[in-house]
DNA sequence: CCTTACCCTCACGTTAACGTCAATTTAAGG
DNA sequence: CCTTAAATTGACGTTAACGTGAGGGTAAGG
């Protein structure tokens, strides 16, 4: 019952590139990437990369901010002010508040989308309308 | 009463490349451009650009087109489909069946904004009930 | 020893839609 | 005619997030 055992035997301590890429897939470029964008810092054994569960989980982090649609950028900034000291609540009102900006951003993007649909809608109805025998 | 004399009043025979650049805000780089592009093709007075009202309408359609997320490649298409024959049944129904497309991928665009917000509402939670004194 | 399979570091290429000069030419007004 | 204001044609620059080789090192297996 020996929690870090189990673990040990499903999650490796220490990761190659190409697990990570297998894993997330995602290309080794891209995780080479990452690194110069200052996302990732493994150690090396030689010129070889090796990540750790530290490392894994932050690109999990990327990954999400990824899909909510933040930029690496922003995404390094986040990662940043969470090193800085873990649970600070400062940081994490910093946080909070990107998160918010970033809500309302994707509602009006939702809105933009939403009326490009109507708009779209509308205009196939008036080429439907010229096709339609019975008009 | 005369339709065509009220209106050459109101809208010009030919414009000039400010005109339309101020009329659309739109840069007259980007007019330039447009005609790299294939989406226009003015007159020429010597070097000069004459827009007519055509090129005027086709704009119109340019930019209808990108309000609803088509790219410029797109637009040319389409554009060079009514072209070939204005009001030719097959042309729109040509057209038709991309504006359904495209609403299918505006769809699916809709529902990935929805699921990021609702993912980062989560996350806001998450860290708001970190912050949260009385937790 | 040789092949395979990965790993590495440059470093230029890609896509979209223009922006930003630079060097001229033309047009309009006094 | 002279001076601006506006137009023209290149042609390189920009941003994001990688893609795509080129050229070379290393380690395990047969």
């Amino acid at each position: 019952m020996n929690q870090s055992a189990e673990i040990a035997e499903i999650v490796p301590r220490v990761f190659t590139i190409s697990d990570l890429s297998s894993e997330f897939e995602l290309t080794t470029r891209t995780l080479r990437f990452y690194e110069t964008r200052g996302l990732l810092e493994p150690r090396r054994r030689g010129q070889t990369r090796l990540y750790s569960r530290r490392d894994r989980a932050r690109l999990k982090l990327v990954l999400q901010g990824k899909r909510v649609g933040f930029s690496l950028t922003d995404i390094k900034e986040m990662l940043d002010l969470y090193d800085l000291k873990d649970g600070q609540a400062t940081q994490l009102r910093v946080s909070l508040k990107r998160f918010k900006e970033r809500i309302g951003d994707l509602e009006r993007q939702k809105i933009d989308v939403e009326e490009a649909i109507t708009d779209l809608n509308r205009t196939c109805q008036i080429v439907e309308g010229m096709l339609d025998p019975g008009s």
